[in-house]
DNA sequence: AAGTGGTCTAGACCACTTT
DNA sequence: AAGTGGTCTAGACCACTTC
């Protein structure tokens, strides 16, 4: 572990000895002749990045406590102040969940308020009932180019292919077709997705240790095709939403590609603009 | 000026004379006795509240610097440090723009970093020019149920309604039509519209004092009626992104409706998740 | 009672900007 | 040199949860 803020932890009282911080009294930042640029970064990111180091190896699993501010402060020997700015930047980008009194938590999709994080369509009107799942096709295939450069793959690398349907009150609205690595998702079938309870984040972050952490959507208005029209038992030529999604995990890396296919006379994408 | 909590601004000199906080010593929070709830507020939301409230009365205006840390803590009898949480928060809703060295400004429309940030349709590859506005109709009506219950207005109030087109390097992209509270709006004509150079937010903010803060945004699948066909140069039923918007000024006041209808077909509504 | 996150203060120093 | 926001520390107390 290294630091780089220096020469900042000199407090009024003269009894700094227990080597309060690995670099107190160093060269400090400046980098007085070289010309080169340090890359600075304050302590709390170094935290941070050690915090997610932590995240991202499975040393503490979702669902699990993490230890205390006060804790972790020992650990990195650093200030509570310190380790507790790290953690709100993990709290306000859904890594981690604080909970008063009782400790901070490592995120999870397997909880009601993840559900509405990445499903952004809703009923127009009213509270939709649970989704009924039916998938069309699961199976194991080559990566086409364009799948393998949005994934980081080589063209011809496995890849996972999945095609839904989902319905809500037995009306089909979603039609969703997913791409993932194949090397990430071994042992993927339509049975395990079937029968998992919860969203499919949840299934590919307990038991493919893949975690999703954020999206970007690319969004527009199609017209259903035949294929499409049949599933969503539709005209051809329906407007329908296209939500093509890109979905990243730990480190920025690509894991997953979607098409969602969106029936919107009754539903609608919801966002939020702030 | 209220604060609620109490009991918690004793250093450990006993020097505390100068009544560092109007309810040092005070009763607290504990609200012993009553049965009621008192409702709580931590003290940097007290702080926000006012330097809120401070923006929104106009006292310090879009892009103006507003007094230091230091001075605000004066102001209000309370530590830099809880100031700084408070102006935290509002940077962190875009209501004001910290810059080292220099202060804490009020956050604008007219500054390019926020022209992307409720223009959310960007070009599916390439960069896109300046849009030219085409205005087809500004003209002041009578506000329809509908409109009136959402705008948070009496039915038949005056309402002023605005039709335009924006086009990208020639095409027809965006047929848009807005609804504003006529009250907040008088002397809005397709000329000021026109002859503005910058976002419509930037017009509203400086020539009419109202700041739209957040917007919530409903998106559908249309197909396109004869009109919208007209005016985007394509066949009536091309599939159209329509994004309905509902925006909001400070105090959660709705202050603007606007319905857009996007031609997607080289364009695409970008969208963040996390 | 003990432990946790949440709030608040006070003071130090750093980096950046302007005078 | 002076002023601003940015980082870091140390210590206090509060609210909530669990034991």
């Amino acid at each position: 572990m290294k630091k780089s803020w220096s020469m900042n932890q000199v407090p009024s009282n003269p009894n700094s000895n227990g080597a309060p911080n690995s670099n107190a009294g160093g060269a400090g930042n400046a980098a007085s002749g070289t010309g080169s640029s340090p890359t600075f970064s304050p302590l709390y990111q170094q935290i941070k990045a050690l915090i997610t180091q932590s995240l991202q190896s499975g040393e503490w699993k979702p669902g699990e406590l993490i230890p205390s501010e006060v804790e972790l402060a020992g650990r990195y020997k650093v200030s509570q102040g310190t380790v507790r700015k790290a953690i709100d930047e993990l709290a306000a980008e859904n890594l981690v969940v604080r909970r008063q009194g009782k400790g901070t938590f490592v995120a999870t999709h397997n909880e009601a308020r993840a559900h509405f994080r990445f499903l952004k369509l809703m009923p127009d009107e009213g509270v939709s009932q649970h989704p009924d799942h039916q998938y069309v096709e699961v199976k194991r295939i080559r990566a086409a180019a364009e799948v393998a450069r949005l994934l980081d793959l080589k063209s011809g690398d496995a890849v996972v292919y999945i095609k839904r349907v989902m319905s809500f009150d037995g009306v089909p609205t979603i039609l969703e077709e997913l791409w993932l690595p194949g090397q990430l998702f071994k042992g993927l079938t339509a049975e395990r997705l079937a029968e998992y309870k919860g969203p499919m984040y949840g299934l590919f972050e307990s038991e493919f240790g893949t975690r999703m952490i954020r999206a970007t959507e690319k969004i527009r208005a199609v017209a259903a095709d035949a294929s499409a029209a049949e599933y969503l038992k539709v005209p051809e030529g329906t407007p329908l939403l296209c939500a093509d999604r890109v979905s990243f995990t730990y480190g920025d890396k690509a894991v997953e590609l979607r098409r969602g296919l969106y029936l919107t006379s009754s539903f609608h994408y919801q966002n939020e603009l702030s």
